[in-house]
DNA sequence: TCATGTCAAGAGACTGAGTGCCAAGTGGCG
DNA sequence: CGCCACTTGGCACTCAGTCTCTTGACATGA
């Protein structure tokens, strides 16, 4: 898994370098050190390449919406953040990836698909968690997709100008246009989590005043590891 | 102009008939009279030809937008009802491009991408006509995205099961949401300028037994913003 | 040790989309 | 009539993606 996905990145440099559509398959199937045909088995087409990771991810939140105690508004903002520090989480890949878009429609086209893929699958996961009722239906279609078009603004403002602080500014975001959502139509009844009978841990980590959220997280990651003995 | 475009719903009918693999370009542009060079140098490719009349539309909506008088929301909601029209407006087109769609991946995937042409239509729109101001651009991409995921939802419920008054509840839906989102952000404008000195704080986060490091630290992050956030 | 089944990979032919080039029409227009 | 711009057809070419057949590695079992 690891050592193909390092395949797959340095693929996509060579994409990168030589230019897409002056890249055949036959190049990148012997830069891999393998036959055309199996280049096609594994990889499925030149184009599945380039977005490989993306399966990845789309199971990654998946799992996390369907193992989740969160309440409906707090699972959304943790789902759409989890998908953005995925972009964030390798700049290289990212970055590598958005100069290979510019240079194709195709790609670029290819790319714009995924967005419904995560508009479905928060679609799906709001109906389920939104339950029957008049307005669920509306407020699943609508807060999917203008949630994950409010994600793929904030992630072109980082391309465009990559700077830490975007993520935060986009959980804020999120955050109020979920709320502004499901308070106008009147689904505040439903913002209580749906959690268990579940007993809590108790974890304490100690930070500094000035901590920022991230470094707050990675205190709490430690604690963890290390009562846990992992 | 007519002409062709009654050209192009015979093709997409051949297509529909014969099957969408099955059938060559050689097959079509016989069928058409034309040789295949001109083939594509008149309709750019085989997926194009399906998509023609989207351009036109396109172009309808653009033109009603820039010259209309209505207010932000009825500007809006009009807007929506005219490409809901028009998919209504020629049900032999439509439907015999459904059952097409659903024979190729490739297809249905083209089709999708017609919705970030709208989605960008609307948002840039809204942009211009919001103006500058701090909640403009959030509603500008929220709004839009979650307007043509609606518009998107009613459509495929049409195709589905095609009933007339499906256009008079889209837009009643459509009115309601264009009224949840504005007025949910003018409300939000107002309430921030109230917002005190942020003072220190305790975070508490809830998470089930069996969570592990990771969405421990999902549960820390959702805190946090929670608390911060207000 | 050898026979057998399985499976991943390679080799190569084949189809069909899309591009580029050139030659042959097909009107206007002086 | 002859010149011109523009359109169309014919044709060769590249390359993505599919399919089939073969080969070799490996495991299992008598």
């Amino acid at each position: 898994m690891s050592r193909s996905s390092e395949a797959i990145n340095q693929l996509i440099h060579i994409l990168d370098e030589r230019g897409w559509s002056a890249t055949t398959v036959d190049d990148l199937a012997k830069e891999a050190g393998i036959s055309r045909a199996t280049f096609f088995r594994v990889y499925g087409s030149k184009e599945d390449l380039v977005f490989a990771d993306h399966e990845e991810m789309i199971e990654r939140l998946e799992a996390f919406l369907e193992r989740t105690d969160h309440d409906i508004a707090s699972a959304m903002r943790e789902g759409l953040a989890l998908v953005f520090r995925y972009h964030l989480e390798d700049e290289g890949r990212t970055l590598a990836r958005h100069r290979l878009l510019k240079q194709s429609t195709q790609l670029r086209n290819r790319e714009l698909l995924t967005s419904h893929t995560y508009e479905r699958i928060f679609r799906h996961w709001l109906r389920r968690r939104l339950g029957p009722g008049l307005a669920a239906e509306p407020v699943a279609v609508s807060l999917s997709g203008a949630a994950v078009a409010l994600h793929n603004a904030f992630l072109r403002k980082w391309l465009a100008e990559p700077s830490p602080g975007v993520l935060s500014e986009f959980t804020a975001e999120a955050k109020k246009l979920i709320h502004v959502v499901l308070s106008g139509y009147e689904l505040e009844g439903k913002l209580r989590s749906s959690a268990g009978v579940k007993g809590p841990h108790a974890v304490v980590a100690l930070v500094g005043e000035s901590a920022d959220t991230e470094e707050i997280c990675e205190a709490v990651r430690s604690a963890l590891n290390h009562s846990r003995g992992e």
